[in-house]
Order: structure tokens, then sequence, then C-alpha cells
RNA sequence: GCGCUCGUGGCUCAAUUGGAUAGAGCAACAGACUUCGGAUCUGUAGGUUAUAGGUUCGACUCCUAUCGAGCGCGCCA
């Protein structure tokens, strides 16, 4: 729609043109302040500037009012323009916004270390990969999903010694000594117990038998996470493990070598990070010639990189935050465009209950278990609230307010709306094929304006998604959802003279409640 | 100490990325049901945008300083 209005536009200002949301919606649909920025180069007042503009636009025939106030250029589209889109909208609803992209894109999330359950710190950053994931690919975009799982490294020897331990406690009643940074929760003594199901109790005899209990372990905790996620409806493309990137680590070395990224001190292999923006040099080979984690990254985003997408996105948890400039170095070391990558942070999470810190699960040993809040207020609550918020700020919820069943829980109110609607259409007789062909021509200024809000949803994703600000999808759908109760309250619709297009109106309105719920992983109600 | 992120009514958050009178919800108070579902709506009250300067037609947004919060500052992952 705003694409369209910016073709029209071009035709009579020949000059960058920024159409905003007016503030008021009385001044009309779209503004733009341009007279502001000609004003220094004309030297005029930008209110004379903004005048003479509306002269030469007043006669488009798809505008039906253009204004100058303050000098802001005002446009009210005609009911025409409106009629045809709501009827585009009601035809194609999965096709509502699409456009052709032509952008392949590799987005990573969650990518949690599979040594324990999900956290509702790890719930944040899967559900807005997803909800980002979902938004683009409704937009048209072709984007794929990855999950890296960090399966070297010896925190998965650590998972598999705290199984070993407590398998020796809990199983063979010994009593083996427990250091400070092992594993706790109840779920590694889930773990014991599968152990010895699948190998048997004499298992936690011998500590040669660590290796194979990581492994398993591991393997467990990745199925447990898979299910975590399925709990919010979250699915992935593809898995990728540490472990076999690290068969290609020469490949990566050599490049690195080549262009003279690297160099050898106190028998460790550096990396030159600090030619690009990093605070020091980080090491990627230690003096017994393991390589560290940062080597991982460096020959998965080579990996990445070499499958030739058009753009990164990796979401990680914000206490990474001090990572983003060594793989970033990395990946200009190795020869690409690192400002094709984009990295957003997802922020801590506290939650509260009546007001108080909601008491940590002994299950979970030391941290909030995602699958415990679920179990509390199901997946459609907890993906709104935490998509209400920027990801990069720090979130405080209370979850006593997410099973209210009224205007205070965004989920109800906006699916009541929707609700609302589909009881009229229905209790009408009236079908939406019908209904698609029925022409707009004397809908008030209320009506309109509600159909034109109903009509922004594309531009919202397309905001949403470049901006990755997915709580604007959720603020939209609060509005949408809010001016839809208030039309409702003071229009009668069923036996008004213009009842077809009133139903057109608010069958317009569904359509972009329920594809704005499904991009954010809700299935809108039609009863409630 | 250094770096990153942030600071908006009592609470949780917005603000079209430098634009029009800083907006919503919760909580508080006052109203609306012989209704196309009141799980809703209408209204009132609540702000020196942490503080002090600066930049310009114009600042919550940009710059500087100060105060405060969180995170990071491993050859852990």
């Amino acid at each position: 729609m705003k694409k369209k209005v910016y073709q029209i536009l071009e035709k009579y200002i020949d000059e960058k043109i920024i159409l905003e949301k007016p503030k008021d919606a009385k001044f009309g649909h779209f503004a733009t302040p341009i007279a502001f920025s000609l004003a220094k180069k004309l030297r005029k007042s930008p209110m004379i500037i903004a005048d003479e503009l509306v002269n030469k636009i007043i006669d488009e025939p798809n505008f039906k009012e253009v204004t100058a106030i303050k000098g802001f250029v005002n446009i009210k589209l005609s009911s025409e323009f409106l009629d045809e889109y709501s009827s585009y909208a009601l035809k194609n609803e999965n096709k509502f916004g699409k456009s052709d992209k032509n952008k392949k894109i590799l987005l990573e999330y969650v990518s949690a270390n599979p040594t324990g359950p999900l956290h509702i710190g790890h719930a944040r950053g899967a559900i807005l990969g997803d909800t980002l994931y979902q938004i683009a690919r409704h937009l048209g975009y072709e984007i794929t999903s990855e999950y890296y799982i960090n399966d070297a490294g010896n925190q998965i020897e650590m998972l598999g010694n705290s199984v070993f331990l407590v398998g020796q406690e809990e199983i063979l009643n010994l009593s083996p000594q427990f250091p400070d940074e092992f594993y706790r929760g109840e779920y590694i003594k889930d773990l014991a117990s599968k152990t010895a199901q699948k190998f048997g109790e004499t298992i936690f005899e011998d500590k040669k038998n660590i290796e194979k209990i990581s492994n398993f372990a591991k393997d467990e905790m990745l199925e447990l996470i898979k299910l975590n996620l399925q709990s919010v409806n979250i699915e992935f493309d593809g898995f990728v493990s540490e472990k076999e990137m690290f068969k290609k680590w020469n490949n990566s070395l050599t490049k690195l070598e080549k262009n003279s990224a690297v160099y050898t001190k106190d028998d460790k292999l550096w990396l030159k990070s600090s030619e690009c923006g990093d605070e020091k040099d980080r090491v990627v080979v230690r003096d017994n010639g393991q390589p560290t984690y940062l080597a991982g990254d460096v020959i998965y985003h080579d990996d990445k990189f070499k499958r030739n997408y058009d753009q990164y996105i990796n979401i990680w948890g914000a206490d990474h935050h001090g990572y983003i400039a060594r793989v970033k170095s990395a990946i200009k070391f190795l020869g690409y465009d690192e400002s094709q990558l984009e990295v957003i942070l997802s922020q801590m999470v506290s939650l509260l209950k009546d007001g108080e810190p909601y008491k940590m699960s002994k299950r979970a040993g030391n941290f909030i278990l995602m699958s415990d809040v679920v179990d509390e207020v199901g997946s459609d609550a907890l993906r709104f609230i935490f998509l209400t918020k920027k990801s990069d700020t720090h979130l405080d919820f209370d979850i006593e307010m997410l099973k209210k069943e009224d205007s205070s829980n965004p989920v109800y109110y906006i699916n009541y709306a929707h609700a609302r609607i589909n009881q009229v259409i229905a209790k009408s007789g009236k079908n939406i094929e019908s209904l698609s062909d029925v022409k707009f021509s004397s809908l008030d200024e209320s009506a309109e304006n509600l159909l034109f809000n109903a009509l922004l949803l594309p531009e919202v994703l397309e905001d949403v998604f470049n901006q990755k600000a997915p709580q604007k999808l959720a603020d939209y759908l609060k509005t949408l959802a809010g001016s839809l109760h208030k039309f409702y309250n003071s229009h009668k619709v069923i036996g008004a003279d213009n009842e077809d297009e009133l139903l057109k109106l608010l069958a317009t309105v569904a359509v972009s409640i329920r594809v704005g719920l499904k991009l954010i992983g809700i299935q809108a109600k039609y009863k409630m």
C-alpha cells in the first residue's frame, strides 16, 4: 500500500520522500515532512512549500484529500483504493503482504548447550527467532533456520561426569565428592536412571565409561530441548554439530594463514582480532593443540558463508555481546563481508508471580525452566508477552497476569476481537467470498479508519522484519483489536443499511488479526 | 578500572529511528447491559522523558559530562 503511494508521489515530487503515519488519524492516512527538508534548500518557509506541493498533487484520483497542515503534507486515500486492497486481502490471506524478495537468509538461534533443558532466557531468544522466521517467510524471503549444537568442549564432559557421580550416589549408593562447578538439578538424576536403564547399573562403576555417558546424556538433552521447543511450536530447518565442524578446521585454518590473520606466540595460535575492532587478540588453538570455542565459530561461520546466503542473522543471549567483535573479525579475515552478519541480542528475563520473584523449581537447579512456565501459562501467552518488548531491554513480567481472562491479558483481548467478528459474520449468514466482491461506498469516517488500520498489516510486517522489532506487531494487533471493539460498540452491523460493506470491513480486520497472530505463533480463535 | 546495553506517570512497556499536543495496558476513581457475546466500551486522574549542558526550524531520540541499573572484560562454552 505504502509502495503504491510512493509510486504515485514520484510522479509529482522529484525528491526522496519519507512517508509516515500521521500523529492523529484525522489528518489523513499518510503524511510526509518533505517540506521541512526542502525548506533549507529552497529558502522558503515549510508552510509555503507544503501548500505548493498540495496544489500539485490535489487532482490525483487515488487520493481523496491532500492537505497541508503546519508544514506537513497529509494524504487521504480514496475509497476505491482501499476497496481494491481489501478485496485482495480477503481473497489472498496467505499472500497478504507477500512480495518478491529474492533474498536468501540464514537465521541461527537458540543454539543452547545440550547440557540441560531450556530455561526462560532461552525461551525468549527462541520465540523471537521463530517469529522473525515466520514473518520473513510470509513476506517472501527465502529463510532457513539453524541450531548450532555445542557438542564439543569440556561442558559435555562435565555433563557426563555429573551424571556419573549422581549415578554413583543415587544408584550405587556411594558418596562421591561433587566439585563446585558440576551440573545440578533433577534432570541429572533423570539422566542417571536413563543411563542405568540403557547400559546397566554397572556403568557407574568405572570412570572409563564417562565418555560413553557423556555422549548418551548429550543426545538425550538435545531431544529434551527439541521437545521444549515443540511445546511452543518451534521447529528448526537444520542442526549443525560443532564436533562435525571441527573436521573442517584445516580448511579454515589455511584460509586464515593465507590472509595472515593468525600468529603463534607462547605455543598458542592467536587471531589478530584487535585489528578489526576487538579489544585484544584471541587464542584459537591452545598450547595443548586443542582449538578453543572461538575456533568452532570460525569454522561454522566459514561454513555458513560458503553456503552463500545474502544475509546472516544470529540471535544470541545478551551475555555474548562481547563476542560479536571476535566473530565479525574472523569473518573478515576469512575473506567475507562481515556486514552481512547481523547479531541480535536477547536480554535477560525476570519472572514474577503475584509481585514476588518467581520461585525457581528444584527440578531446574538454579534457573527457571521454560517447560514450567509453558505448563503454567501456555504457549500462546508466553509467546505474546515475549514479543511485546524490545529484545534488547530487560523484561519483567508477572505470570499471574497471563492467566487472567480479561483486557489485562492481551491474548484474550485480541482473540475476543477475532471471535466477535466471526460470530457476527456467522450470524449474518453471509460468506466471505461473496463479501469480497462488495464495493465500499458509504463507510463513515470511523469505519474507514478501521479499514485503513486493518490494511496496514503488510507495512507493519516489513517494519518489524527490517528493524527486527516484533513488539511492533504485538502492539499493532492490540491496537487493531481495540479499534474493533470500539467500533463494535458504536455500530450495529446486522440490519444496517450498508450491512454488506460493514461485514466486508470486519472480515478484513479478521484477516489481519488472524495473519498477525499466526506469525506470532498463535492460532486465532473463532469461538471462545 | 575498561567496554557494551539501558534509564520514559505508582507498575509493565510504546513513540513511525530527528517531526505535529510523549502514547497504551495494569492499578485507582466515575459511568454504560430489554446487547450482532459486557471476556467489551465511555470518561477522570497521573510526566520537567535520571540530571546538567550542547547541536537546529524541531530532541525521548544525536553529542559531552555526571548519577544509577544490568551484562561482559577466560586459553569456559
